[in-house]
DNA sequence: GTCGTTCGCAAACATCGTTCGCGAACAACA
DNA sequence: TGTTGTTCGCGAACGATGTTTGCGAACGAC
């Protein structure tokens, strides 16, 4: 007689009132699956493997999340428990510098995050608690409230961005990424694209935009 | 005795020099793809769907495409066909804005394009006159060359990053996403939120920060 | 014609998300 | 101490996916 009741994890009840009661928990099979993704990747976050690492059968899992969508933001939003929330300093400057700073050192913690955090931003209670805080630090500022909403979602957008091109490079297989371009440098057409990689690369490492790309963004969204 | 040639598809012939000739092209395949997609999403892009588009059976476009993401990197490229790249008009800035514009436009016409931008950027053929027009608009510009290539980067990705939001926003689901939000500002914890959901949006239509937002960020970029 | 090669594609394989159905487990109440 | 109402665990099955295999047919070149 009751079909689901509530699109959104967060406001269905993680226990039934009666009955028989759950072996396992929201969190349990979460930190399960958080698991599997930092060790596998998520393509390896199957439902069927996630319930083998608990014991368990596939089937089982559905009763704790409706859909594995269900189960992708359940692992965004324990992520967001990582945050760190000293008090605000009053300079909401370097305040948000602080939090983009630990999105940054999650993110790396959790290779597959940027990629969840951008094709499926999800709100969960502890994703709530860190924009509380970011309002409570944008607090004197005098921006609209929906400009404040934007800031936050380009801070988390902007900085998964960042990781996920940190992540690329990184990997082995960059060379293969920049075939096709270093072809065409070789082949002549495209003039300025072969003078761009026939220039040596300045001396010194090279220096982190983040921040400063960041921090100019915000300041574009706030106004 | 001739296993996979190159991993990335731009480098591969398209047709073989000898045997039998293909009954299709690249660029069929490709546009039989993008049409279902802007017709049913992403998701409705499955080898057997695009095959049965095409009149023909799923394995045969494996003649033409290595794996289902060469399909979706054909599909991207082909898309940054639809810019119109006028010659630099000497102001850097606006000629940046421009492209962006229509980078937005595209965008639109073609909404699976901004979670391919972000989850998997490739520069084809096409890609690579944008970025080759791009260094020409930048040209006169005293950045390093490695400063402008993050700046072609952020400017693809930022712009992707808007036109999802707008689509979300757009979407009927859209109180579902902030159903949750809802629920937490009634609630009464999280008391800036509560003040935030409870103020009256600003009279008028809301202005467009996204020309501000990606000026600066370029910027930012920029040095 | 003949040969070397590629093409088209039905069938099969492994894996996926999800649903069904039902015995077992538990809480509350008699 | 049953009995009852409800939920839980989960094996099995369904439909769909991406990809591989195998082979007859089609073509260019000689």
């Amino acid at each position: 007689m009751a079909g689901q009741q509530d699109p959104v994890i967060w406001l269905r009840p993680e226990q039934a009132a009666v009955g028989r009661p759950a072996e396992r928990s929201r969190a349990e099979i979460t930190a399960a699956a958080v698991e599997l993704a930092d060790r596998e990747g998520l393509e390896a976050v199957s439902m069927r493997r996630v319930a083998a690492a608990l014991g368990t059968g596939a089937a089982s899992l559905y009763r704790y999340v409706a859909t594995r969508d269900d189960l992708l933001d359940l692992m965004t939003d324990s992520t967001a428990a990582e945050y760190h929330l000293p008090a605000p300093s009053g300079d909401w400057q370097s305040d948000l510098l602080g939090i983009a700073d630990q999105a940054r050192q999650i993110m790396r913690r959790h290779p597959w995050l940027p990629t969840l955090v951008i094709t499926r931003p999800t709100l969960g209670p502890h994703g709530v608690d860190l924009l509380e805080h970011l309002l409570d630090v944008l607090a004197e500022h005098p921006a609209a409230p929906a400009r404040k909403l934007e800031a936050f979602a380009v801070l988390n957008a902007l900085t998964a961005l960042y990781v996920q091109n940190e992540e690329a490079a990184a990997d082995p297989g960059a060379q293969r990424q920049s075939a096709y371009l270093r072809h065409v440098a070789t082949a002549g057409t495209h003039p300025r694209i072969t003078a761009l990689l026939a220039a040596t690369p300045p001396e010194g490492k090279p220096h982190d935009r983040f921040p400063t790309v960041l921090a100019r963004a915000m300041a574009g969204v706030l106004g």
